[in-house]
DNA sequence: ACCCTACCTTCCTGTGTTGACATGTCACTT
DNA sequence: AAGTGACATGTCAACACAGGAAGGTAGGGT
């Protein structure tokens, strides 16, 4: 449950309530780990009641500004340091992949190229937000950057793998059946 | 539910029972998509409820082997060429990438070079199995190859740039407090 | 005959994740 | 005074995922 550190991530650098996090959320932590509302205020209402977090002030509409507590932040830092990452990637488009010789190539490689183009999308995405963070001057240190490159990378280089993808089984394919005209 | 897809694509190649289906998950699907019994029990009694699947036949202990339906077939491919991939990753490592200024700069090195560690080893593994399947002669067509392609480059690039980013990091922090003897 | 192992399925509990719905307040405009 | 939009939280149903307990059958070796 990485969602319960995400918390405590942000709340370590300032106080904030349910909704500001989950403003956060949206517009900063959507690449890496999505969470929606709901999950998100019970989460808070978990962290009050194992006092990880403490609500530190309330304000106008009923809003809660929760702020970490040292409990909490030996939590995280336990968590940043101790804990292994999990290696298991769920792929999506990897399962694809591996069941992609069920449909003729030329459908294969269609797909192929929708990938490789998503992935152009993404990376194009990753860049505008880098730019936004270089001229903004958030307050990123060396860090948020290095997320930011791993964004990059790993946008261009599923894109590369996805066009070198589709070479290869036009490739293979083309020796059983040449291309032709159709 | 891209479990239920994956069912699909593995009965398409040959029926099967639930024993025989989690047994490809844990040697071959594990890293792309784990599932767990229960999970995978549950899912093919509902592919049954849905008619995407039929019990073609009756075994020993209970045994029953499950085929593809035509409407199973049909969903699959649809699958496999219409449905747009999801783009979300949930990523753990870059979860904690983004919180890492938050510890010291060994403290955050510590994490990124365990990280390229891990990486290694999950490349060592995506080599064990193309070795594997190279020579064992494996059903597996330029697909099953491309799967294996993207293993072995998704865990080199990650590992690249966990040592990358490790020396990012030194080098920043350098500049503040250089790095002397200790 | 006996036991062990591999085979095979069902059920249960708990947590994580999503989406939708419900409810209410404050600030600002018209 | 009424309306609108941003602020703010809470709850529900449904599905996805993980781990494990429980139980039963068949075949092979001793």
């Amino acid at each position: 449950m990485s969602l319960r550190h995400a918390l405590l991530g942000l709340l370590a650098r300032n106080p904030a309530s349910g909704y500001d996090l989950l403003k956060i959320f949206e517009i900063s932590l959507a690449n890496v780990w999505p969470a929606t509302q709901s999950q998100l205020y019970a989460e808070l209402g978990r962290l009050a009641d194992a006092e990880l977090v403490t609500v530190a002030a309330e304000g106008p509409r009923g809003r809660k500004e929760y702020a970490i507590s040292d409990a909490g932040l030996a939590e995280l830092h336990h968590w940043l340091t101790a804990v292994e990452p999990r290696k298991i990637v769920r792929s999506d488009m990897l399962l694809r992949v591996f069941f992609l010789g069920q449909v003729d190539s030329e459908q294969a490689r269609a797909y192929l190229r929708r990938q490789a183009e998503i992935s152009a999308e993404e990376h194009e995405k990753w860049e505008a937000l880098t730019e936004f963070v270089a001229e903004g001057e958030d307050d990123l240190s060396v860090f948020g950057l290095l997320s930011l490159e791993w964004g990059l990378r790993f946008s261009a280089m599923q894109r590369e793998w996805a066009e070198w993808a589709e070479g290869e089984i036009e490739r293979s394919s083309g020796t059983d059946a040449p291309p032709a005209a159709r």
